[in-house]
RNA sequence: CGGGGUGUAGCGCAGCCUGGUAGCGCAUCUGCUUUGGGAGCAGAGGGCCGGCGGUUCGAAUCCGUCCACCCCGACCA
């Protein structure tokens, strides 16, 4: 992409209404545009973060064995009635009516409509386990939007959920997306901590929250220091064989927020603990028949009788995770993307448009990155250095290729690692193959 | 929902107390010079001062009311 087509509006000064670092830097960085108190548009950079960490999500939900669906934004009040939960939910559900005056809901979240799918199609045990799970913009109404697309009022979400014929089973489809979770976040550069937590409005029983550690994080959160050096991703996973002892080892290192935390009981030495803080960008459920029993999703087990079916649901907070990965990964000068969720690899900054030589050099980078499939922004308008530059740190992509007069008289250009801030110079060929492995 | 705060040009702000018809920086447009970390000179465009009502000869400024947005707390993916 050529920054000069490019729709990427940065800003110079921070707009006024932005107080946290990552809301910040996604307004400077032209990635977003607040549409209403705690609802955004999302701007071509920002969106490309946006569906990378989507697509992460999505990958890893294929790989536990969940199959995608999509449900809609605007749900009949009608199933909220069946699960109790229409006069339960409160001012955060957003209630709307249609044309006939019927009640109508813009969905907080889809228990209701995926078990309305389930109980419709689903009759015997032999049909189960059934994992659905969909990516979708859901609304709630919160009473204090804040922290940007943190804790928006709009967010786009993974919701996952599993049907089971009895709570040992449901257990194996908790323990998948435990593991599923763990691989997603690490796969997006983040240290995701899961955390046994209140299982909320939802309800349930069975239910971990995962915690991005971020300094700028919005809750205290206490955990061992293995954790901070653990590597708690299993690499290969065997979805099918038994994950308990994977999900144990991991459980057993001590982690809490602070609502959960008592030092009082805390079983980790003074010396082990660390004290920091996070984001909670997951969360897993187990809530049993809560929905299946008063909505009536039940089959026929093997001895020919009906048992209700046993349920859990687990989110991601996907656009949340935009903000929380900037948090968690950023210095005075911008945003540093993990490499994995990064809008482009490759920020190409032509310094002196109009000069022959650089201009020559940077079309012949840009055609090669574009040939060997890597994402390349190309800074090729007529500006001065200073502001190329600036802009470049600013919206963090992971590698710099810098062309400049200066260089190209000797035959080289600089390659800029934007986390370490390290600076080579080598040639242009040597710069392709550095950043084309 | 309690407490606090802010709305003036695209962005950041001053002006308001002490009413006289709007200003600064950045950005934008034109020209020339400049080109390795947010350039210089010269010129230009852009705002019914959040909305409505009131006071007044006259309101960005005073009064009332409504709206929007932000911060702290309670609440939450």
């Amino acid at each position: 992409m050529r920054l000069s087509r490019y729709f990427l509006p940065t800003l110079k000064d921070t707009p006024r209404e932005a107080e946290i670092v990552s809301h910040r830097l996604m307004l400077r960085a032209g990635m977003m545009q607040q549409a209403s108190a705690g609802i955004y548009s999302w701007l071509p950079l920002g969106f490309r973060v946006l569906k990378k960490i989507e697509q992460i999500v999505r990958d890893e939900q294929d790989a536990a064995g969940w199959q995608e669906v999509l449900m809609p934004t605007i749900q009949s009040a009608d199933l909220w009635r069946e699960s109790g939960r229409y006069d339960d939910y409160g001012k955060e559900m957003l209630r709307i009516k249609d044309r006939h005056d019927r009640d109508m809901l813009y969905g907080p979240t889809n228990e209701e409509l995926i078990t309305d799918i389930f109980r419709t199609h689903v009759r015997s045990y032999r049909e189960l386990p059934g994992r659905l799970y969909h990516i979708q913009w859901k609304f709630r109404d919160e009473v204090r939007p804040r922290f940007g697309v943190m804790r928006g009022r709009e967010f786009l979400m993974k919701d996952a959920y599993s049907f089971d014929v009895d709570f040992a089973a449901a257990k194996r489809a908790y323990n998948r997306q435990f593991v599923a979770y763990l691989r997603t976040f690490d796969r997006m550069g983040l240290k995701a901590i899961p955390m046994a937590a209140d299982s909320g409005p939802i309800g349930g029983d069975m239910s971990h929250e995962f915690i991005i550690l971020a300094e700028t994080g919005e809750s205290e959160v206490f955990c061992h220091k293995d954790w901070l050096s653990a590597d708690a991703v299993p690499a290969d996973v065997d979805y099918e064989a038994d994950l308990q002892p994977v999900v144990d080892a991991c459980l057993a290192r001590y982690a809490a927020t602070d609502e959960k935390h008592d030092p009082a009981t805390c079983p980790v030495a003074e010396a082990d603990l660390v004290r920091t803080r996070g984001i909670e960008v997951g969360h897993i459920f187990y809530f049993g028949t809560k929905y299946s029993d008063p909505m009536g999703a039940r089959v026929a087990g093997s001895d020919g009788k009906e048992v209700t079916v046993h349920m859990g649901s687990y989110g991601v907070g996907v656009s949340r995770l935009v903000g929380g990965i900037i948090e968690a990964s950023h210095d005075d000068a911008g945003i540093v993307w993990p490499e994995p969720v990064a809008p482009f690899k490759v920020g190409l900054v032509n310094l002196k448009v109009g000069d022959v030589a650089c201009d020559s050099t940077a079309e012949a980078l840009y055609a090669g990155f574009v040939n060997a499939g890597i994402e390349v922004l190309m800074d090729d308008r007529e500006e001065r250095p200073g502001p190329k530059l600036a802009n470049m740190d600013l919206i963090g992509l992971p590698w710099q290729v810098v062309v400049g007069p200066r260089g190209i008289a000797n035959g080289v250009v600089e390659v800029k690692n934007r986390k370490t801030g390290e600076r080579e110079e080598m040639t242009p060929e040597a710069a392709m193959n550095r950043l084309a492995g």
